[in-house]
This record gives structure tokens, C-alpha cells and sequence, in this order.
DNA sequence: TGTTAATGACTGTCCAGTCAGTCATAATTG
DNA sequence: CAATTATGACTGACTGGACAGTCATTAACA
């Protein structure tokens, strides 16, 4: 019977604490499904404590959902800077740094939560569709534009529709949140049978 | 004040009804915020009414699920026959078909529903992974493996990642499910644009 | 010892599922 | 063919359980 002791903390300490638990219920079950005794539980602590860090459960999840994406746009904006590089090892990056940040780690349940939750609060899809959406197709769209004009693309049209670049992340999320337990999804594969098609072939023979 | 007349009702027409409601209520507002009353009350009817016609909640959500996509697949089928079209062709009906029965129907709330409340119902993913993504990969497979063989793709390697054609698709429905309103995508245009960058130009000038 | 974070029993609300009763229609009878 | 009875689809008030949010009490720390 570990006597679960009272204990005071940093009260920034203790509302990432919080956040971490309740990212870790509302992914595994969702809004509704998530009751506020276990994020608690899983913070290891009381009930109570959480409603003196967050005014209600509505709250808890827009301010978590909103606050986990952020840090991840500042290295992905880097890439549009270095005018040098190839515009394949661009999108190649952008992949790789999606890949590393977001689907091999728990974040790769935010698609899902925002997908699922969205229709209920507008708040969060306006969020990422201003904040992440936007920012990521501008960055693409210039870095394909400018492919295009290095005649780098196989298919210069592709420059008007960036989504196409981002479908193969989409598809690899949402294959590794459904179906990863049924068929494997090789998701490095998948990006660079994407890119080997985008891109004209280099130079280099084998 | 519109009077609400008793109305019996042939069994099979008034459990199509139940789901017809059933689908709207959960596509709008997901499994858990959906009240079997508001499933009653769309359906034109009483809570018991549905309690005759589906055990809980649960089994109506699974069914429901289950019975709207099966209707679709013998038309893709369909495509794989015919071995003379060229791929292209094929790949661009695919397509076609999924933007005349999913994407413009109500079916599109579909995939964020299957999404959403998947890890809470893993009959319905297993159902969908078995179902719809195995059968639609591997026609997708078949016909890709022919336009390889034919020179018709310009890089052959995709013939192997079948998830790549379906991307595009994927992303079509999370745009227009989330971002449309913010942003209008051009389905077609995404789709056009993919199957001029997966394969190579046909021969004719302009 | 006073101050403040933490606790968890408690309250009010909401809703899935039930069931005793209703009534439109069909079947039976005179 | 009108009156009577039988059927079961339909209804909606009700119950029991679950859970968001509260707050009087308790423990930690200065």
C-alpha cells in the first residue's frame, strides 16, 4: 500500500506535470471518454489539485492541445532560409523533421485528437489550421517554387498545391495511429518513393 | 405545433431511418456527445423506438460504421479488370469514384469517425482495415505493378508503396473535413496534379 | 503558528437503458 | 360491412450509475 504522499511543488513544474497527463488520456481515449479523476490519477495526484491549475476540463484540453505544437515550426522555418540547398533535401528535411518530432513520438495522436475533437471546439482547429497549417504549406510553397524554377520538379504544377507534399505525413500518421498493428507502413519508404517521383532524377549515376 | 402522429412502420425502413439519423448525429457530433434521444429525435420518433431496433449505443455505432462503406468497393473493383485502360486511366477513375461517393457525400465524415472513436472500437478499425484499405491496396497494387511493367510510371518504385496513390485521397477528406471552411482545397486540381507527377506524359503534343 | 497547496467526500446534472402503458392497425366475429 | 378483440410497434417518465466541478478539512512548509 505505497502511501501516496502529500507534496508541495513548483507550481510551473506541477502544471506541465498535468498537461503530460492529460495529453497522455485525451490521446489514448479521447475528450469525452477522459475523466478528470485520471488525469489526476495519472499526475499522481488529487482530483481537486488539477482545478487549481485549470479552470474546467474544456479549458485543460485547449490549452494542451494548443501548446503542443509551437516549438516544432521555429526548425522547420529554418529550412526555407538556406537559399543553397537543394529544394529535394529541403522537403526531405521537412520530412525527416517531421518524422522525428511528431510521428515517433506521442505527439503523432494529435492529428486524431484535433480530427476527432475539432468539430467540438472550433478554437483548436482554427488554432492549427492558422498556426501550423498555413505556416507549413507557405514554407513548402516557396521552396517548391522555387524548385520549379530550377527545374528540379518533375511536375512544376506541383508548386500550386503543397498539400500534396504534406499527403504522404498525413497518410503515414494516420496509418501508424490505425492500422500500424494490422500492416507495417515503412513511413521512410513512403517519403522517399514520394521525393524520387517529385524530383527530376540528379545527375549522378549509381 | 405540429402533432406527433404514432406511425408503424415496415421494420426495414424505420431501421434505415435510425441509422440515417444515427450517422448524422454521430458524424456531427462524435459517439460520445451523441444522445440516443437526439438519435431518436432526428429519426422522428421516441428513445424506446430505437431500444426495439439496435440492443445500446455501442452495437448501433458498430453497424452503422460497418454497413456504409461495404457498397463502394465492387465499383473500384470494377477497375482492375479491365487490363486494356491504361493505368492512368484506371488510377484517375479511382479517384474519380472516390470523389463521387465519399468526398461529396455525407460519407466523408466517415473517416473522421472511424479515426476518432477507432482505439475505442477496434472492431470497427479491424473491420475497416480488412474490408476497405487490404481490398483497395491491393487493386491499387495491381494496377500500379502494370503501369510499372508498361514504362507508364516515372518512378516504378511506387508500385510498392500503393499507400502513396491513396494519400492525396486521404488528404482531400481531412481538408475538407477540418480546414474547408477556412480555406477551400481543389480536390480535382490535387488529384490531377498527382497523376501528372506519377506518370509519365502521354505522347500527344498540345 | 500562520499561510497556502493539496485532498477527496460530496452535490447536482446528465444520460443510457428500462418498462408499464398506449394506440394504430389487422384479424375475427356477428 | 360494422363492431369487437388482439397484436405489437411505439412512447416517455423513470432509474441507476457516472462524472464534472466544489469546498470544508488536512498537511506541509515558512
Amino acid at each position: 500500500m505505497a502511501e501516496r504522499k502529500r507534496e508541495k511543488r513548483d507550481p510551473e513544474q506541477r502544471r506541465a506535470e498535468i498537461l503530460a497527463a492529460a495529453f497522455a488520456c485525451f490521446a489514448e481515449r479521447g475528450f469525452a471518454a477522459t475523466r478528470m479523476e485520471d488525469v489526476a490519477a495519472r499526475a499522481g495526484i488529487a482530483k481537486g489539485t488539477v482545478y487549481l491549475h485549470f479552470p474546467d476540463k474544456e479549458r485543460l484540453f485547449i490549452e494542451l492541445v494548443s501548446g503542443i505544437a509551437s516549438p516544432i515550426l521555429g526548425e522547420v522555418g529554418g529550412m526555407v532560409e538556406k537559399d543553397a540547398v537543394p529544394a529535394r533535401a529541403a522537403v526531405a528535411m521537412f520530412y525527416s523533421i517531421f518524422k522525428r518530432e511528431v510521428l515517433e513520438t506521442e505527439r503523432r495522436h494529435l492529428l486524431r485528437l484535433i480530427l476527432a475533437e475539432g468539430p467540438m471546439f472550433p478554437v483548436v482547429t482554427e488554432f492549427y489550421y492558422r498556426e501550423i497549417i498555413t505556416k507549413g504549406l507557405a514554407i513548402l510553397r516557396i521552396v517548391l517554387a522555387r524548385a520549379a524554377a530550377r527545374g528540379e520538379l518533375r511536375n512544376p504544377a506541383v508548386a500550386d498545391v503543397p498539400q500534396l507534399v504534406m499527403a504522404p505525413a498525413l497518410m503515414s500518421i494516420v496509418w501508424a495511429t490505425l492500422f500500424e498493428g494490422y500492416e507495417h507502413l515503412d513511413a521512410q519508404k513512403l517519403f522517399d518513393t514520394f521525393l524520387d517521383t517529385l524530383f527530376v532524377p540528379q545527375g549522378g549515376a549509381i
